[in-house]
This record gives C-alpha cells, sequence and structure tokens, in this order.
DNA sequence: CTGATATCATTTGCATACGAATGAATTTGA
DNA sequence: TCAAATTCATTCGTATGCAAATGATATCAG
C-alpha cells in the first residue's frame, strides 16, 4: 500500500477503525449542529428574499402579538424563545417603527406591557401570507410526506 | 353554542375554515423557521453545556482546519459557511487565543492563510470526543431510526 | 498590454443571542 | 410582618451573521 511510514501495527489500527465505521474521522459537515446551523441560514436568507423590512424575530414578535393580543415583554419572550436581553431590543425595534406600542401594567408596576398599534396589525395581517409561503418554499426540497415527517421530528428536538 | 355575538353566516364560515383546515389561523409554533431557530438555539445551549470555552463557529472553524490543513481564510468561510466578515471575526479570535496562525500567501498576496497552532491542533483533538458526545445528547429526543430520518430529511433543506 | 472584471480581505452598521450584573417591585415563608 | 427569594426589565460585554462599501490584487478580454 502506499502510504508512506506506515508500520504493520499501523496498519492493523487502521483496519480496526474501518470496522469501527471510521470513527476517529471527524466530519463537520454531517454533525447535527452544522447541518441545523446551515439550515437556519437558509431559512433566514429565504425570509428575507420574501420580506424584506422585518427580520424572522421581530415577524415572531408582532404575530404572537397578534395571535394572543396585549402581554408583558417578558411574557412576550417566553412565548417566542427569546431572552430578556434580545427581546427588549426586538421590541425598541419595532416600537420605533410605530409596529408595537407599550405601556405599565397598572397592577404590576414592574411589567412593561406591549401590544400591536393598528399600523402593527395591518403589517402582521399583511405579511402571514407572506409567511405560508416562506415556509413553503424552505420546505420544497422535502415532499409533503416528508415534511410532514421532518417537522414531526424536529420538533421533538427543539 | 356559547359563542358570543357569532351570526350564522360567522358559523358558516367557521365551518368552511374548518374544512381548510384552519388556514386563517396563523401558529407560529408551527412553523418551521420558528422551530428550526428554537431547534437550532437549543443545540448550542448543549454545545456550551460541554464546552464553554469555544463556541460552535469557533469550533467548527478549529474542526475544518483539523480536517484540511492550512487554507486561506476566505476558503475556510466557504468550507464553514461563514461570510467573509463572520470568519473574520471568528479567525481573529482564534488567533487571540493562540489557536490558529495567520500567514501571507505567497503568490497571491490577496489571501490570508490560516492554520492551526501546536495548541489549537492539541484543542481540536481533545474537544472532538466531546462534539459526539454533544452530538449524541442533541439528537437523544431520538431513536436512532428517527435521528437517521431527520438527519437524512436535514441535509436535504440545507 | 491594458482596461474591465473578479476575487480576497477588511471595515462599518445593524440585528440577533445570551451571560452576568443591577435595580425596582412583588411574592413567599417563617 | 418582614427579611429572603423571586420576578421583571434594563444595561453591559462578547460573539455571531450578513449587507454594503472599500482597497488591494489578480485575471480576463479585446
Amino acid at each position: 500500500m502506499g502510504w508512506p511510514q506506515m508500520s504493520g501495527e499501523d496498519n492493523l489500527l487502521r483496519l480496526v477503525e474501518a470496522e469501527d465505521g471510521d470513527e476517529n474521522n471527524y466530519h463537520l459537515q454531517d454533525q447535527v449542529g452544522f447541518i441545523l446551523r446551515r439550515a437556519h441560514q437558509r431559512h433566514v436568507s429565504i425570509f428575507a428574499s420574501h420580506i424584506g423590512d422585518l427580520t424572522p424575530p421581530q415577524f415572531a414578535a408582532l404575530a404572537k402579538l397578534y395571535d394572543i393580543g396585549e402581554t408583558s415583554q417578558n411574557q412576550l419572550g417566553t412565548l417566542i424563545a427569546m431572552d430578556a436581553a434580545t427581546v427588549k431590543g426586538v421590541i425598541d425595534r419595532l416600537k420605533a417603527r410605530g409596529l408595537v406600542e407599550v405601556s405599565k401594567h397598572e397592577v404590576d408596576k414592574r411589567r412593561l406591557l406591549v401590544n400591536l398599534t393598528p399600523e402593527g396589525r395591518e403589517a402582521i395581517e399583511r405579511l402571514i401570507p407572506l409567511a405560508r409561503t416562506i415556509t413553503e418554499e424552505t420546505l420544497a426540497p422535502l415532499t409533503a410526506k416528508e415534511a410532514a415527517t421532518f417537522l414531526r421530528l424536529l420538533a421533538k428536538l427543539a
């Protein structure tokens, strides 16, 4: 065999490794974390191509407020899986654009209530059909059956 | 039916919506993008619990350099799915910690060559077994068969 | 050969994302 | 009741992630 400086022991080791499925060889591109990151990147890119003036987290905040109505900033963060520091930035930017408004909770003075403005409501109603398109395009490489399986397994991981 | 202020037309509309699979109701938590984001978050959290002093992108850079050896910063970015601006930051931080070293390409003066230092090589060799554990823990909610299916479909999406 | 193009790297600006620390307000428990 | 613990929001620091602009270098086409 053409390998330089390889002893009989090395050949034996290589055989054992081959039997073990090449386990000493680490392939980044096969790791679930790496593929998950790329799949997420692709989705964000598709999102941006359809909804250029809003990010996925901003859309999530609007969609959740549209779904449940006024809530506290912290509670909203829990519902859309963002920590307190992150959700604050998202809400600040939506507020600056007039899509949400904030007010103080009358009873619990710690809480900051967040709600859609009429402009925010109009925006999310206009964007939800685009979001359905984005979901379709993201799942386009899969058949309908594969997509259903994928979503079921993905949900178990998330 | 106890719904207030609902006319006969409203009931008909509701029936039609039910037949259409409730398509006027948008559920953020069922959208592939949202679940993908949460699955990715969970993986990063698992990663951090096992490898606290390195981020997944930093690990990816080291693992790829370990796999292919010296390469240009740009090419490395392509291989680990990072744009030029992002990979620069990652390499800068790895360089500051002495895990990689950079040099100028002798022929093509535009290129910045990146390679592992001995410390970087030692680090990645030490971390790869932990990365296998991270992958296992990330996939733990799935059976072996489900995990195989999931990885196959995820790869089609990424 | 040289002007147009393309590639590589850097920089800036903006937007997540999260740990940690802080302060204000509320709830709990002895 | 009142001190301890908890919750809510904010701030700071660090690290991706990407678009856009820029400068240096290399390649291509006429």
